[in-house]
DNA sequence: GCAAAAGTGTTCGTGCTACACCCATGG
DNA sequence: CCATGGGTGTAGCACGAACACTTTTGC
């Protein structure tokens, strides 16, 4: 988080086992209820929100820093994580706003100094995750992608980018595996689909595509239980959806 | 470049206008002779050669600090700048190596601290170059993409991955606008974009479509003075092109 | 039996691919 | 006049888009 890299009771002139001049947000997805959330954190004693983030360790990689902040936010590892901008303007933001807001929590002089932050995204398997507050503040939740509130920082901003990079990404990669459960039907890997693009798809179209791909599995077993038609289960085929990842499949012309 | 952040005789305890734990390198392109080149450097005294590259000023943002590298290097500004990846592994490259390589450059105790570095990459106009040496270096000069030579850090890498960025931008943007002159013939784009995908396409397809998208103006007069046929010259519709850049072409299914 | 969701095939149009010949120019 | 590169049209195919009805299930 955009400044968090100096710990609040941080001895002065003591050096520091962070990177003082780069810090990491992520932006958590997950899948719920037909819509996509956002993880966020309230700062304690307030009522400001923020994405979940931190400074980077000096013995620690930049991937492995989102590693562990993802960790420590929702239990969960080995999870897709993509680096997608590095934001490094100068006044990404009103520092005398965020200190007025946050001075309670962190002495003002060593806060507040510019910093750049670098953006991840990570998508999640909703039900897996268990929401922990960091040091800074006392609540973890989840937010619906169309109800987050005015962010700390430049954090609506941030998730606004994270988007439209899943987008893009969505545009010549494929996307679910780690996001949706093990087991899945294609109309729940569809809605993901919808939810993320932002528009309705034809389900005809939509398993012809998906099935071409060669990247589904149909099990034996439907799901049960639900109010209507039970439909099939799917498993993502692990080694070809890795391989469409990397080789894509849009090219020029 | 990766550690040029702290100049060489900069005395120790004196605060840097530079940021000190973030690096920036420019993966500079030009097109000629149906190749295309990137911009190196070669260091003082030695046969080494790395991209173009440097610290931040602490009151610039790091597009801007990406600017003024390039303007340095080439004389150009108003570029086609991408970034493309920060690079954060604690152990980019063998410090001891480039220690040892450059030491008489720098003061050793000072340089070679982990730095993290963000990767632009530009793509210009050949002939409109001037390219220029900085501070560390002695000679500042194109190389044919396939005639890389061993570089320090890890820039080979980074070149590398910037080709990659360049190929899927490729595959949903358009491309050319400020790495061809103003006027230019298809032929000419045919085999820039045949250049950087590294394959060969086919002419009456390619024409098709680029004049398909919209975004070229076929200009009265045609190129004289080859040994050949004349062909046409063309110019890009900026406004149309600069939509296309944000809309892209390619979407999902 | 009815409401709600799942599952499935066909047609049409667009856009990509492949392919070959003539034209203009300078030497 | 010839070698070289520029310019152009067409036919086949694959893929995406549009579209409606039947099946299953719980209530």
């Amino acid at each position: 988080m955009s400044g968090k890299n100096i710990t609040a009771k941080q001895p002065a002139g003591k050096s520091s086992p962070f990177l003082s001049e780069l810090t990491l947000d992520c932006v958590i997805l997950g899948f719920h209820e037909d819509q996509l959330k956002v993880l966020l954190l309230r700062w304690r004693g307030t009522q400001e929100w923020s994405l979940p983030g931190g400074p980077i360790r000096k013995e620690e990689s930049v991937d492995q820093a989102a590693c562990r902040i993802l960790k420590e936010r929702t239990g969960l590892k080995d999870i897709f994580l993509q680096q997608f901008q590095l934001f490094g303007d100068v006044e990404r933001y009103n520092r005398n706003e965020i200190k007025e807001k946050l001075k309670h929590l962190v002495e003002p002089e060593k806060w507040f100094e510019r910093a750049v932050s670098v953006g991840y995204y990570a998508l999640v398997d909703y039900p897996k995750v268990a929401p922990t507050p960091d040091a800074f503040t006392e609540e973890c939740q989840w937010w619906g992608i169309d109800e987050i509130p005015s962010l700390l920082f430049d954090h609506n901003h941030l998730i606004k980018i994270a988007l439209e990079s899943l987008r893009i990404q969505l545009s010549w990669q494929p996307i679910g595996y780690k996001l949706l459960p093990e087991q899945f039907t294609l109309p729940e890997l569809q809605r993901l689909y919808e939810t993320i693009l932002g528009r309705t798809l034809d389900p005809r179209n939509f398993q012809r595509k998906m099935l071409g791909l060669g990247i589904l599995y149909r099990l034996e077993t439907r799901r049960k239980g639900g109010a209507h038609k039970a439909p099939y289960l799917y498993r993502f085929n692990k080694q070809h959806y890795k391989a469409m990842l990397t080789k894509g499949s849009l090219f020029f012309s």
